[in-house]
RNA sequence: GGCCCCAUCGUCUAGCCCGGUCUAGGACACCUCCCUUUCACGGAGGUAACACGGGUUCAAAUCCCGUUGGGGUCACCA
């Protein structure tokens, strides 16, 4: 279970004006990290994440992969965090997803450290602990002359990819003009400070990527341009950070999402000109959403516009969200609302918002090995029509050669049929001991005005009709509800106690349960179905729906006897009473019964 | 648009590499019926796919080419 310990950040960071800047990169020591091989052969895979406070599943599926392909071969999985943007530094420190990886099962060797997991030698395992690495080898590619210091502005830029563009040329950064600068005067803006990056001379010529789930592409000579390694703010980017570190730490596998497939090419000619081994690539199919859109976790705030602007909602309901920040979200569609005014504010408007992060399945009550089973199976399949496993048959078995080349569609109807299938195949003591601690982290509310023996009813009576964790807390809400303040649903009333005939019978059952002395389950289904025998011909249903309407609000809710017994026989006999006016207030007559709207 | 990749039921996929056993299998969803105190579960059936066009071959879902469609990528983001 997740606990409210967020992962931090390690202390001690340098700061990034210490090693990032000018000065520490030509002063730098020539270190050249040789890490200490445990065996020549280990396999060595790693989860490469930029911080955030969740875990995404698609992210939770590449971790998922290449935690099993190394796991299941004997190797080492490392976590390392990729925390070269600054731009991104309010998210940085954030690092919540740890959290999510460890809920999964999903457990790293090497890496920040976290419950029990992580540490190692060939750290930091953040990216901007490393920049004296990073510098280091970015001045041995400058003396070698495959690197060089540009100096053009983002704005510049900008101009020549717009030209590139009215031309209907395809945008490729020309090199000669910075690499023709004399040293000197190089040397000379540097010291000014003037902004600079420093970019790769790639070489020329075709570049050929063996890719052990897509095969081999040949990227044609002159689609790679020289790229930025260094960012101005001292920061290397993407592509010089991981093939230094991929290096460094052993990786021996790289799996990773197909969006990385053509940087491959990149890392590949970097990898050459440091001299590094290359790793076994595997690019992954990406996963989508049903409609064929990535899955996104802006998706969350995309339904609430939409549904807000349905409703031609100018502001937001009165506490959800705080006025300024709703006319931001209304003004900026980018940005995403906060999660907790989010969840307000779809509540408020009657939506559900999607599960996207793995956290969001958690909070819906899906179980971890589920998630994990469904994952692997968006993109794998271990074949022999198998379709259910746990995460230690996905190490045994999981192998690139099975991995499907095109994406997946993420079906949640499929995943919800998975999790009703494993809580259905639980004890039921297994899955009272899940309910309590779903119950105990999400509605704490529940467990308190429940007893224990009263949650332990609960909880075996919605067993087997519960998909997710979820389920009993959602559908039983009128258990927990002041006998007073329990609303009804008039169309129900309407049906089964006025136009039904059911008042009658609930009147009567009313006078029998007054008088019943042992109020539990099993005597209350003597009484009723006494009753039914002797006054519907065997038909349970007749005076079963009219209690079920008077106790619950609604038309369902457990087995009416379970219900009863939980419910206790003041708040029943209570409840019933209040029904019992309620009909008796209603106009007879079907018409009236067909178009009453509901109340409350 | 350039470059790269991909293409089996609505969805996830098996089969494809090593052509015949595929009148294409499974799962989810959907439809019908059964069970039933509501809801759900469960049981029995059913509808449903090799994108298209050319080759190669005695034989192609499987091999080749093209078309179409989809995706990825073209940042001082990862």
């Amino acid at each position: 279970m997740p606990t409210e310990s967020e992962p931090r950040l390690r202390a001690g960071r340098k700061s990034i004006r210490e090693c990032a800047g000018t000065q520490s990169l030509q002063s730098a020591a020539y270190l050249f990290q040789t890490p200490t091989m445990t065996q020549p052969n280990t396999i060595v895979t790693r989860f490469a994440p930029s911080p955030s406070g969740y875990l995404h599943v698609g992210g939770a599926r590449t971790a998922l992969f290449g935690w099993a392909y190394a796991k299941g071969r004997g190797g080492r999985f490392i976590l390392r965090i990729e925390d070269t943007d600054q731009k991104r530094s309010s998210e940085s420190a954030s690092i919540g997803f740890l959290k999510d990886l460890c809920w999964l099962g999903i457990g790293w060797d090497e890496g920040p450290e976290f419950e029990s997991f992580g540490g190692g030698d060939r750290g930091s395992y953040f990216q901007s602990e490393r920049l004296d690495i990073y510098n280091t080898h970015l001045t041995r590619l400058i003396d070698a002359g495959q690197a060089y210091w540009a100096f053009d502005t983002p704005a510049e830029l900008d101009a020549q990819r717009q030209a590139a563009k009215a031309r209907g040329n395809p945008y490729r950064y020309e090199g000669t003009t910075a690499r023709n600068i004399a040293k000197e005067t190089v040397q000379q803006w540097l010291t000014e400070g003037r902004a600079a990056v420093i970019r790769f001379h790639t070489p020329t010529g075709p570049i050929v990527i063996e890719d052990e789930i897509l095969g081999s592409a040949t990227i044609p000579a002159g689609e790679v341009d020289d790229f930025v390694i260094r960012k101005a703010d001292g920061f290397p980017t993407y592509h010089f950070a991981v093939v230094v570190d991929d290096e460094l730490m052993g990786v021996t596998h790289v799996l990773r999402a197909q969006e990385h497939f053509n940087n491959t090419a990149k890392h590949m000619v970097l990898q050459d000109a440091l001299g590094f081994r290359r790793p076994i690539y595997g690019h992954l199919p990406l996963i989508f959403n049903p409609d064929g859109s990535k899955m996104s976790k802006r998706d969350k705030d995309k339904l609430l516009r939409k549904a807000s602007a349905d409703r031609k909602m100018e502001q937001a309901p009165a506490g959800t969200v705080d006025a300024a920040t709703f006319a931001a979200w209304r003004g900026d569609k980018t940005m995403q609302l906060p999660l907790a005014d989010a969840e307000r504010l779809a509540a408020s408007l009657g939506v559900s918002l999607p599960e996207i992060n793995v956290d969001d399945f958690r909070r819906s009550g899906y179980l971890p090995q589920v998630l994990c089973n469904f994952l692997a199976l968006n993109g794998w399949s271990p074949g022999n029509n198998l379709e259910k496993f746990d995460n230690e048959f996905l190490q045994r078995t999981f192998d690139l050669s099975r991995v499907v080349k095109t994406p997946a569609k993420f079906d949640r109807m499929k995943l919800l049929a998975f999790n009703c299938d494993a809580l259905q195949a639980m004890t039921a003591a297994e899955f009272t001991v899940l309910a309590r601690a779903h119950g105990l982290s999400e509605h704490p509310e529940f467990m308190t005005r429940l007893s224990e023996s009263q949650f332990v009813q609960l909880a075996s009576a919605s067993h087997e009709r519960s998909k997710t964790l979820e389920d009993m807390f959602k559908a039983n809400r009128f258990l927990i509800l002041p006998d007073a303040e329990l609303p009804y649903d008039m169309k129900s009333v309407l049906k089964v106690l006025v136009s039904g005939g059911g008042e009658a019978h609930l009147r009567a059952a009313r006078d029998l349960l007054a008088k019943l002395s042992n109020w539990d389950a099993h005597s209350i289904e003597q009484l009723l179905k006494g009753y039914a025998e002797a006054n519907t011909a065997g038909e349970l249903g007749k005076v079963a729906q009219p209690l079920r309407v008077a106790v619950s609000g609604g038309t369902v809710s457990p087995p009416i006897f379970d219900t009863l017994a939980i419910l206790g026989s003041s708040s029943v006999l209570a409840r019933i009473d209040r029904a019992l006016t309620m009909a008796a207030a209603q106009p007879r007559g079907t018409e009236a019964a067909t178009q009453s709207p509901r109340a409350e």
